[in-house]
DNA sequence: GCGATCACG
DNA sequence: ACGTACGTGATCGCT
């Protein structure tokens, strides 16, 4: 027998959504009913081996049931943005899997599966009806099996209803489900029963009277005088809520059940899609679709050997634009939709073709447009000048990352789809996990198939992603930060920081001497061995075992984090003493052995900079990451004394002074800001002098550390609630610390709520070179949710302005070096501070150079104040 | 693979 | 009443 699966839509992705915790894609795209509703259906599809299948949708729009009864409006109402916002990507899904979504204006999704079940039992097939809403059970029978899904504690069980199960379960026919319904009403769609009647008195009279009908005949034989007089004198309303409650069977719908039949669900469409979702387990299900990708422009590609190669270089000096992808398997070129190249590196070396490639496109004076190109300069020699740069290329990646930085890669295939409309695979579905070295040798078509379509791609998404960068305004941050940028974070890398690691390795020992001996005397104070790293055995022992106070705080018990500890350490030696072991255990593990094991042959260590993570336009670093080397704790700041400069050479460290506080007063134009910046005193104190009403010289420590974390605070979208926990105080005193802020320094205040104003209005804040940041989380019911977008509205053009301000000053300080001929180069930034290996004889002239050209990066309304110190190591540049 | 923790600005 | 500072990355334990 042919089997019918109906899917209530609407109240399944309801239940998802409050079943389920709170989830979000790169996108910032709440996803959680999404993905409860695609575990119910691949679950149901599993079980059932449907061949048809249909999912009902309600539409905004009055039914009959609002004609009836104005009071009417359970569900046309509180469906939460967070879940508003889902429907439409769920549909869009179901599309693309061709699954049959049927929706009607005038009727709920309730009457469409009752209806469509009646009619597929006439039809003779054996129906299965998924929804977690009970009014269904009245449709049940011993052809239509009624499966409500029930969440708890993250584990889905399904009950099941036939006729039988229906009466075992209610002592009702599944027909006097809507007579109970009459008798009691249903709260959670508004509809009103007879007042007093519950499940237990109505279910009796049922049992008794069968239907309203009768039990209306028969009003006399009840017993019960209240449960009588109530019935007697509500019995329309029960006659309404009977109706309201019926679900229709026989809608005015036009279905043929063929289009419902399933079949080619795991398409490539809902493959993409499912991808943007980020629900990586599902990927699996739709792999396979995946190599049926659309590479019509296959037939574009064509091979040259090493006699073809030179006339090839002639062809990209000659053309105007050229779109490439190179690596250690080969060179392709995309000249045109229609022409693509590909030199494998066979026919000559990939860094022969690389030295011919820069080669043309600097004589010809080429534009030439790829894919993360910073990733390809170790094969193109002499392509990095930042003029070059800012003149002729473009970077795909890094314009796709303007466009929307909140994503969490810029991949070919991401590009290709988001602004060509092409699927095309994965590197990794492509070439797996192999280097392109290998692939050069073990999958040379594949290699060549993936490099042809990214240069392919490349020329055909370059027009769609730079008029999105032109119509966002940010042809300029493009033109002339971003891509300019590059060379100077290529040289980063390339010439990377020298590390002593015999130096590190000796301290790194006396360290692990230090932690053995804490870890005994923690053992021994415990009465008991345990692993100190784990959270959860540590809380144990503090919270359970030793019963100190600080109660629960994560979701799996209690928080042992360093500020809660710290509050424990004075009054419990066992507690420093963890603290410290932490301490310790860090560097150990993070700042020496993983340290010293990224140690290049040539002595230093070369991080990667990356152009295209931070929601804000910060760059970050990996592999190692040099921007969080230990300062703050003298312990950890020792780490720095074996980053040193090669033999003969200085380093020079360059500091912007308060670079956030500054752009923010030059942001708000406060006044008194700008005065207290020009004034050139110490910034924290004069906030302490004036917030505090005393004059300069008689502001305390206490009053400045305050200040300081005011100014962070304010940074930060300063709330009460997360000053007071940072300076240990109550919540009332850190409102007033804030209140005082805002009077002594007005402008800013307007200036944060203008901010939060602009980006509710436009939905994105920009920085002062128009960077932008989408902010969805801003339209969000959530009260957290909104809190969070309302602070990253005020704090991310702060941060963003300063992360162009130093994008701007690495330009200038790599250009002005260029241009002196210095061979002093900047091998380190970490945000607001540049570090520069100098040759000793060029040090003055360097450190001059950077100031200048750090200080003199933007005109603003304060003094963009520099900082510069020397030494023989990066502890002794402060 | 994810949460907790902690290093930096 | 909600439960909090903004932006990162690496390591560890645990499922």
């Amino acid at each position: 027998m042919a089997k019918l699966v109906l899917i209530d839509g609407n109240s399944i992705i309801n239940r998802a959504f409050f079943g389920l915790p709170d989830l979000t894609n790169a996108q910032g795209l709440h996803t959680n009913a999404i993905y409860g509703f695609l575990n119910i259906m691949f679950r149901i599809m599993n079980e059932e081996s449907a061949d048809y299948l249909v999912v009902a949708f309600d539409v905004h729009e009055p039914t009959f049931r609002h004609k009836m009864y104005e009071a009417y409006k359970g569900t046309r109402k509180g469906m939460p943005d967070e879940l508003r916002e889902q429907v439409p990507v769920l549909k869009k899904l179901l599309a693309a899997m061709n699954i049959k979504t049927m929706e009607k204006g005038g009727l709920e999704a309730d009457d469409i599966l009752g209806t469509l079940a009646k009619r597929g039992e006439a039809a003779g097939y054996e129906v299965t009806l998924v929804s977690g809403d009970r009014d269904l059970l009245q449709i049940a029978s011993d052809n239509i099996l009624i499966r409500i899904p029930k969440t708890k504690g993250g584990k889905t069980e399904i009950e099941n209803y036939h006729t039988d199960d229906v009466i075992a379960k209610y002592g009702l026919t599944p027909a006097q489900i809507i007579e109970l319904k009459g008798l009691m009403g249903d709260s959670s769609d508004n509809i009103p029963g007879v007042p007093k009647i519950g499940e237990k008195t109505a279910t009796e009279l049922l049992k008794e009277y069968h239907d309203i009908d009768n039990l209306k005949e028969h009003i006399q034989d009840i017993t019960k005088k209240s449960v009588r007089e109530t019935l007697t004198e509500h019995f329309d309303m029960a006659i309404l809520s009977r109706k309201l409650a019926t679900i229709e069977v026989n809608a005015d719908i036009e279905l043929d059940f063929e289009d419902a039949r399933l079949s080619d669900i795991y398409t490539n469409e809902a493959y993409i899609i499912v991808k943007e979702l980020g629900f990586k387990n599902m990927l699996s299900r739709f792999e396979g679709a995946a190599s049926a990708v659309d590479v019509s422009f296959r037939d574009t590609f064509a091979v040259a050997g090493s006699d073809g190669a030179q006339a090839v270089f002639g062809e990209i000096e000659n053309a105007q634009k050229v779109s490439f992808f190179i690596s250690e398997a080969g060179l392709s070129v995309t000249f045109s939709k229609d022409r693509t190249v590909y030199i494998p590196s066979s026919a000559m070396s990939a860094q022969q073709l690389g030295t011919k490639l820069s080669e043309a496109v600097l004589a010809g004076n080429t534009d030439i447009v790829t894919f993360d190109i910073k990733s390809q300069m170790t094969m193109l020699p002499g392509l990095d000048g930042c003029g070059f740069f800012e003149a002729h290329v473009t970077d795909l990646c890094v314009g796709a990352y303007l466009c929307n930085p909140l994503k969490n890669d810029y991949s070919v295939t991401d590009i290709a789809n988001e602004y060509c409309g092409l699927v095309i695979k994965s590197r990794e579905e492509m070439l797996g996990k192999s280097t392109f070295a290998e692939c050069s040798m073990i999958l040379p078509d594949e290699v060549r198939e993936y490099s042809c379509t990214c240069s392919y791609v490349c020329s055909a998404a370059e027009e769609a992603v730079t008029s999105r960068i032109e119509s966002l305004s940010m042809t300029d941050l493009f033109r002339k930060i971003e891509m300019p940028l590059i060379p100077c974070l290529y040289d980063m890398q390339r010439l990377g920081i020298r590390l002593l690691g015999p130096d590190l390795a000796a301290y790194g020992e006396g360290l692990a001497s230090q932690i053995k001996e804490l870890e005994r005397s923690i053992h021994e104070e415990a009465g008991e061995d345990f692993n100190i790293n784990s959270p959860i055995q540590l809380g144990e022992i503090l919270f359970g075992k030793m019963q100190l106070p600080g109660g629960k705080k994560t979701k799996k018990g209690f928080s042992t984090a360093s500020d809660v500890l710290e509050k424990l350490a004075p009054d419990h030696p066992f507690v420093a003493h963890i603290l410290e072991y932490r301490a310790l255990a860090k560097l150990k593990s993070t700042y020496t052995d993983a340290l010293a094991s990224l140690i290049a042959p040539d002595g230093r260590v070369h991080s990667t900079f990356n152009q295209t993570i931070t929601a804000t336009g910060r760059i970050s670093s990996t592999d190692p990451n040099l921007q969080n080397i230990p300062t703050r704790m003298e312990q950890g700041r020792l780490i720095r004394k074996f980053f040193v400069p090669a033999d003969g050479r200085v380093f020079i460290d360059a500091d912007y002074s308060q670079i956030e506080l500054r752009i923010m007063a030059h942001l708000s134009g406060d006044a008194s800001l700008i005065e207290a910046f020009c004034s050139g005193a110490d910034i924290h104190a004069i906030t302490a002098s004036k917030v505090f009403h005393v004059p300069l010289e008689e502001v305390t420590k206490q009053m400045r550390r305050n200040a300081k974390a005011v100014n962070f605070g304010i940074i930060y979208g300063i709330s009460a609630f997360g000053l007071s926990e940072d300076l240990n105080i109550s919540r009332a005193e850190a409102k007033d610390f804030i209140e005082e802020y805002f009077v002594t320094f007005p402008k800013v205040k307007e200036y944060l709520d203008r901010g939060v104003e602009e980006a509710k209005k436009n939905g994105y804040v920009v920085t002062k070179f128009g960077r932008r940041r989408p902010l969805p989380e801003l339209s969000s019911s959530n009260f957290m949710q909104r809190s969070f977008g309302e602070r990253v509205a005020m704090n991310a053009p702060i941060q963003g302005t300063a992360a162009d301000v130093m994008k701007i000053a690495m330009i200038r300080v790599r250009t002005r070096f260029e241009e002196e001929g210095l061979a002093s180069r900047v091998i380190l930034q970490v945000h607001d501070e540049l570090l520069v290996e100098a040759p000793a004889a060029e040090a003055d002239k360097a450190e001059t150079i950077l100031r200048e050209e750090m200080e003199g990066a933007v005109e603003f309304s304060v003094p963009m104040l520099v900082e510069t110190s020397r030494g023989d190591s990066w502890y002794g540049v402060k």
